[in-house]
DNA sequence: TTAGGGTTAG
């Protein structure tokens, strides 16, 4: 190297003033190659550095924003330490893209306290420092110290408005997200226009919250401003329409995308899609496509396989395709898959299989998987196993309120109610809440929570009176309330009135008050549909001639002429 | 030379 640098200098006598930044320069971008290539196989960026080191070249000011990006995990901390003293050493500290790039060390080894300390000590943080420790709380989720610094930058750019709606999106507060892109539209539309980055995480807000109107809108300008859809933002596309009930409009922009342009996480959307539609062959068919255009699943791709086949109730492919994973694929199951295992078998009744899964797990099981088991040992009549997994789950989390939702069912269906009482009080010292039921529609771009048992929606008044209209009118057709999941200590007729209080029946009321007849009835509801309103939906779809879509927590179900598209398994 | 986006059991 040195001897390289002598023959320039020797034979261009102007650069021999530029000695040392000669050197610099190739050491520099030598680790640059370095870190862009990832590769484990050569000397590692920090190597390459004590290597310049050892040679007598001084690191500039290029040097540590490349060799920065290698410490990008916990376990680099201590490295990044020790790089932020040389930094100090070679007098480099006050310089802008350094800084930037200590920060971002800082949040990506873990440490956001050292890197606030950082940041706060900066006299004027340029734009990307001002992002980045957005970012680095985001991530996090320190969302509202994020918020905050966010909401005093002297100056945004697009990538903070992306950088803060993402961090909304991460932390799961949708809505937030949402209402911030508005902003951003009234706020900063004539100077600052979303992109690609920024639209990605909007549609996955979208997607979260099943806001079908707000996604199209999202489609809509981005076809208008002609911007070009790439993977990541196609896939994103595939994602909110096929979260948002519009399977085929998924399928199609993932037709559209081109075989060069679909990669693992493209293909491992359209399969989540179609498994989530409990469209369960087309699914697996899909998968196969996937292998002979040479794209390799990932452990992604096999929970979207496993979970078709556990809507579409396909047992033996399930055990198959669980198989082929680890045998053809080299992916070792994660506690997703014996998850999805555990509910195939425990759905079909076959319990011993599910415990044979159970004990042949290399984790220790969660919630999940003791929740999936006692949910199949339930509806099977197998008291014994409900009874262990019930006691393992309040063992693994006291206050899980899914756990005792899951108990006070079992005890419900026995119609053991002191237990249930019992429970409540449990629940109540513990400070144990239960996650209240709640749906949501969008009409005309508005969206609409209902909550069961709720009033607080301006119109509760109109959409209880309706709920009674539509009961009436179903029991005219054969309708009785199914009462068997009601988890109160109540008489049958305060069981029959809590049942009218489910949240996917009042949002059922609003869209027959607020939408025109022939309209697509679209609900999103957080927990999964209990029996009673999956019937009233099905009889209410007959009965008012409409289509009604409800995504519940686990999967699609398509009313239609007094049927559903889960074919009454889910 | 510094900052950003997509798929995942119930």
């Amino acid at each position: 190297m040195r001897a390289l640098t002598k023959t320039i200098s020797c034979r261009h006598p102007s650069l021999h003033l530029f000695h040392p930044n000669v050197e610099s320069f190739v050491w520099n971008n030598l680790i640059r190659f370095r870190v862009r290539l990832k590769s484990k196989l050569q000397h590692s960026p920090l190597s390459l550095y004590l290597r310049m080191r050892s040679r007598s070249v001084s690191p500039d000011l290029h040097t540590f924003p490349f060799l920065l990006q290698s410490f990008n995990a916990h376990s680099h901390l201590s490295h990044g330490l020790q790089l932020h003293a040389q930094i100090f050493l070679f007098g480099l500290s006050d310089d802008p893209f350094v800084q930037t790039s200590l920060i971002n060390m800082y949040s990506l080894c873990g440490s956001v306290s050292f890197a606030r300390q950082l940041f706060d000590e900066i006299p004027q943080p340029d734009l990307p420092s001002w992002n980045t420790i957005i970012h680095a709380n985001a991530r996090v989720g320190m969302i509202h110290v994020a918020r905050e610094i966010f909401d005093r930058m002297p100056q945004r750019n697009v990538r903070s408005w992306s950088c803060m709606i993402h961090g909304y999106v991460s932390c799961g507060d949708y809505k937030a997200a949402l209402s911030l892109f508005r902003d951003l539209q009234v706020m900063e539309g004539h100077r600052i226009r979303p992109n690609e980055f920024t639209l990605t995480s909007v549609l996955s807000a979208c997607a979260r919250l099943g806001a079908l109107e707000h996604g199209k809108w999202v489609h809509a300008y981005i076809d208008k401003s002609g911007m070009k859809v790439d993977v990541v933002l196609g896939t994103a596309l595939i994602d909110m329409y096929a979260k948002c009930g519009n399977i085929e409009r998924a399928k199609c922009i993932f037709g559209n995308m081109g075989p060069e342009g679909k990669d693992v996480m493209a293909w491992s959307a359209v399969i989540a899609a179609m498994a989530l539609h409990g469209l369960s062959k087309e699914c697996l068919e899909l998968f196969e496509k996937m292998i002979n255009d040479g794209v390799r699943p990932n452990a992604v791709t096999f929970v979207g396989v496993l979970c078709a086949c556990v809507h579409g109730g396909l047992v033996s492919e399930g055990n198959q395709y669980f198989n082929r994973m680890t045998e053809e694929y080299g992916v070792n199951p994660l506690i997703q898959h014996y998850g999805c295992m555990v509910d195939l078998y425990s759905r079909a009744g076959r319990i011993e299989d599910a415990w044979d899964i159970v004990k042949s797990m290399p984790m220790e099981p969660d919630v999940m998987i003791w929740g999936a088991l006692l949910s199949g040992a339930r509806m099977h009549g197998d008291i014994e196993t409900c009874e262990i997994s019930i006691k393992k789950l309040i063992e693994l989390d006291p206050k899980n309120s899914g756990a005792y939702v899951l108990l006070s069912n079992v005890y419900a269906k026995l119609g053991k109610w002191k237990e249930v009482r019992h429970l409540r009080d449990l629940m109540e010292m513990r400070g144990v809440k239960k996650v209240p039921g709640c749906s949501l529609v969008e009409i005309d771009g508005i969206l609409h929570e209902f909550y069961a048992g709720g009033d607080s929606h301006p119109e509760t008044e109109n959409i209880y009176r309706m709920v009674d209209e539509i009961i009436k009118r179903l029991e005219k057709h054969g309708y009785v309330r199914n009462t068997n999941e009601v988890l109160l200590d109540l008489d049958e007729e305060g069981k029959e009135f809590a049942l009218s209080l489910h949240s996917e029946k009042l949002a059922l009321a609003y869209c027959f008050l607020r939408t025109s007849p022939g309209t697509t009835i679209r609900i999103v509801k957080n927990l999964r549909i209990c029996m009673d309103c999956h019937v009233v939906m099905k009889m209410a779809s007959r009965e008012f001639n409409r289509e009604i879509v409800v995504r519940d927590c686990n999967r699609f179900h398509y009313f239609k002429n007094g049927l559903c598209s889960c074919k009454d398994y889910w």
